[in-house]
RNA sequence: CUGCGGGCCUGAGCUAUCGUUCCGCUUAUGGCGGAGAGGAAAGUCCGGACAGUACAGGGCAACCCACCGGUGAAGAGCCGGCCGGCCGCAAGGCUGCGGGAUAGUGCCACAGAAAAUAACCGUUUUGCCGCAAGGCUUAACAAGGGUGAAAAUGUGAGGUAAGAGCUCACGAUGCACGGCAGCAAUGCAGUGCAUGGGUAAACCCUGGGUGCUGUAAUGCCAUGUAUAGGCUCGCCUGAGAACGGCCCGUUCGAUGAGCCAGGGUAGGCAGCAGGAGGUAAACAGCAAUGUUUAUCCCAGAUAAAUGAUAGUUUAAAACAGAAUCCGGCUUACGGGGUUUGCAGCUUA
RNA sequence: GGACGAAUAGCUCCAAUGGAAGAGCAUCACGCUGAAGCCGUGACAGUGCUGGUUCGAGUCCAGCUUCGUCCA
């Protein structure tokens, strides 16, 4: 499959899914980002399953939220390697969502060195659980 | 040419790479092809379609509408016309609209004699008193009172003891009558009668209209739990329900209904995009709009699809993202195009 | 997505049939004090915005802006 691509099945979705990665989960803060997730040992169908979000409260046109969430797509799915290659070497199931939690419209360049943080933020806290399995 | 007014249109294009939602094909964890936000998608201010319920019935209440004609599925929309107000040199723009203030009720601060009762001051006059100024008294009158946003139809003449629409002339407003123009609102001219303010975007009265709830409606499939527990009412002399203010009426109603506490599900399909549809032409009409013919199929997601990078077009930038669907209204909006008028200046 | 409500001084809030809008706290000035506090006197400042109705709108009507509530 293509390295890059970010079809359907890989995002979060569903009701259920996403009231128990915000309810039960944990968080974590790369500011302007904010990163709530959970790691299943049960399948959902995919190893990595990521969602994006802006409040309508700090970004009250739909124009702007539908901006941010289209960026932050856009730098997960050019930076998600790293995690898919440690996904590959375990059974986890990952799921996790990201929320833009600034008042101002960001830069493309400063979203992509945070994701980069995330990403490697994620890789770590998996690694944490794997130890603690084994 | 300069400065303005009105109407209409447009709302970035192309190339390459990576990615995305839906559909189709396929050699099928992949590949290929096609389609993929707006003029306002917004506000939710009106009107409908559609669905549920008696395909919605009677009464009260509540709410909405209100010059005339046309248009349309309908409307608080649109088009044309009538009347008034404001702005503008002009073109033109903005805006308002039923009747009743004698159906009734209410209100009109301050000022002013008085804010709706015609009272007070006042004017004239009879008689008496007084030297006089004037006072008391009889009768008549509604002109004058300068304040206010508003003061009993305005001006002039006659008339009178003083006056007064008391009379007359020219006007103002309203009503009635018939005439002319117009489908009509209305306009023009005439005759007669009348003349005690304003406010109904104060309550209200008149006429017309509206049942209510909304696609998270509604119908179905799947999964799962507790046909368990407590209280109250009822079992045909009927609790309650048919949902949205109340009453009546109609229908349903016994394995019944309501409340409390608790347990479970929260996935999928239909609704859901072929429509009061779009585009083009012709015809009818001042126009809104309608008719006919040809042609096209044109988003359909469910944490929710249109983006990123590079190049280029002189510089790519405004307001802004479909969520059941339509018709309007209102509000936001960079740049550009087009058309039609007015004023000023210049030239012929 | 749908249905509603509110906006008054820097803050918390009254009141106002359509007729010149107040209280407490806060701020400032003066007095009191050696100085400050307390106290007393006085001042400042407001109807979210834009139009309309009216002689006159905080109030009535229309359109916006902001904030909030309910259904699910």
């Amino acid at each position: 499959m293509k390295a890059n691509a970010y079809p359907k099945e890989e995002k979060l979705k569903g009701r259920k899914l996403v009231q128990q990665v915000f309810g039960s989960g944990k968080s974590f803060v790369v500011f302007p980002l904010k990163v709530f997730y959970t790691v299943a040992q049960q399948p959902l169908g995919y190893a990595v399953k990521a969602g994006v979000g802006a409040s309508s409260r700090s970004f009250k046109k739909a124009v702007e939220r539908n901006r941010i969430k289209r960026l932050l797509r856009e730098v997960y799915r050019l930076n998600k390697q790293p995690l898919h290659q440690v996904q590959a070497g375990n059974n986890l199931q990952l799921a996790f969502f990201i929320l833009y939690i600034d008042k101002v419209m960001p830069q493309q360049a400063l979203l992509q060195s945070k994701m980069q943080l995330v990403i490697q933020r994620l890789i770590k806290e998996l690694h944490e659980v794997a130890a603690e399995n084994t």
